[in-house]
DNA sequence: GTCTATACTTCGATAGAC
DNA sequence: GTCTATCGAAGTATAGAC
């Protein structure tokens, strides 16, 4: 890598569409698939320019990392702004397209540092917000029963929504239901409607 | 590929020298070095004696995968018949090498089909006998609370499991104490000790 | 900003001698 | 069973003309 070396810039249609033909890729073929020559084939644009756009690969991903991760934190902010429940805390833990992103992410983290320390820094930030939400929710329903606390609560959402997610993009779906059916059950149970 | 190459015999030592060296390669660097050069090098054995030994890559993988697998499933039968509890259950799940090791393959089987046909099938092949030992404890102890049913605990503990496993590997830990202290908590209620 | 051309690396896999 | 030698494909990245 050289300092000299020009970046385009930002605002570029061309960067956008690179951008997405990354994100494209990786959603439907997972990130090995996201390689300079195949973006720019989906896109329609030399791989070169992707080298002009983005220093490294580890750039381009993390640029497409950021920008979904971006829209998902604003959306759940005004989600939960609009209707403080723990359904909608559920709602985005359980959205389709957002966990086969987040698969996709956190094990392109489990070898790449820099994306690591991003993935894992969204996923502090996220949490901890959701943290808040859902203690301020339960809060309003006095004591929970059998030493639940809202991090159990959390952190037990967040389980059965990730496994169900990894799980379904394998072809196994053993008990799924179930528990997707008692969450569904139990949400109203404990909060707001 | 093609269908007059020699491969070598299933009982050799190197054979088995490479199974190690690519688990221990993926283990502690991700699925994505295991490549035949790094193969080799790590096993001090020629690179072409992989291709020797396994016709393809996925061939590899496969057989590094039923090796840990056949012994996870076999362990697991063991500990059950020796103390069929919730506890023992919740170990099998709550293993830390196997997390870690599991995880790598899910994140292989997302992108190679042959390996996701095998991984998709130990799980479901884990989790119905999983199921089963689950259902047969609790019967023991009567209705369970709440809506509460085999399938909802056992998905819930494997949810919880996993989660924590992939956060631990990002650096994330949110919530993880209290969720884990209230799976231990009620791991007595529950069933036998 | 986009193009062509290309350097350099690493990969999977095979051929054939020993 | 192990070795040397090698092919062809694909990857990241850069240089320099336009």
């Amino acid at each position: 890598m050289d300092a000299s070396r020009r970046i385009g810039a930002r605002d570029s249609l061309t960067r956008t569409k690179l951008l997405d033909a990354a994100e494209q890729l990786m959603l439907t073929e997972g990130y090995a698939a996201v390689t300079s020559r195949r973006v720019g084939q989906q896109a329609e644009i030399s791989s070169q320019l992707v080298h002009y756009y983005f220093a490294t690969m580890d750039d381009l991903f993390l640029e497409v990392f950021r920008r979904r991760a971006d829209e998902g934190f604003a959306r759940f902010e005004r989600a939960l702004e609009a209707r403080p429940s723990l359904r909608t805390v559920w709602s985005s833990l359980n959205d389709g397209s957002g966990s086969a992103f987040n698969l996709e992410f956190v094990a392109l983290a489990n070898h790449r540092k820099a994306i690591r320390a991003e993935v894992a820094s969204y996923a502090e930030r996220f949490r901890t917000m959701q943290l808040a939400a859902i203690s301020s929710i339960l809060a309003a329903r006095g004591t929970l029963p059998g030493g639940l606390t809202p991090e159990v609560v959390l952190v037990a959402m967040a389980g059965v929504s990730q496994l169900v997610a990894l799980e379904r993009a394998l072809g196994v779906s053993g008990g799924h239901e179930q528990a997707l059916a008692f969450i569904e059950q139990h949400l109203d149970d404990a909060g707001a409607p």
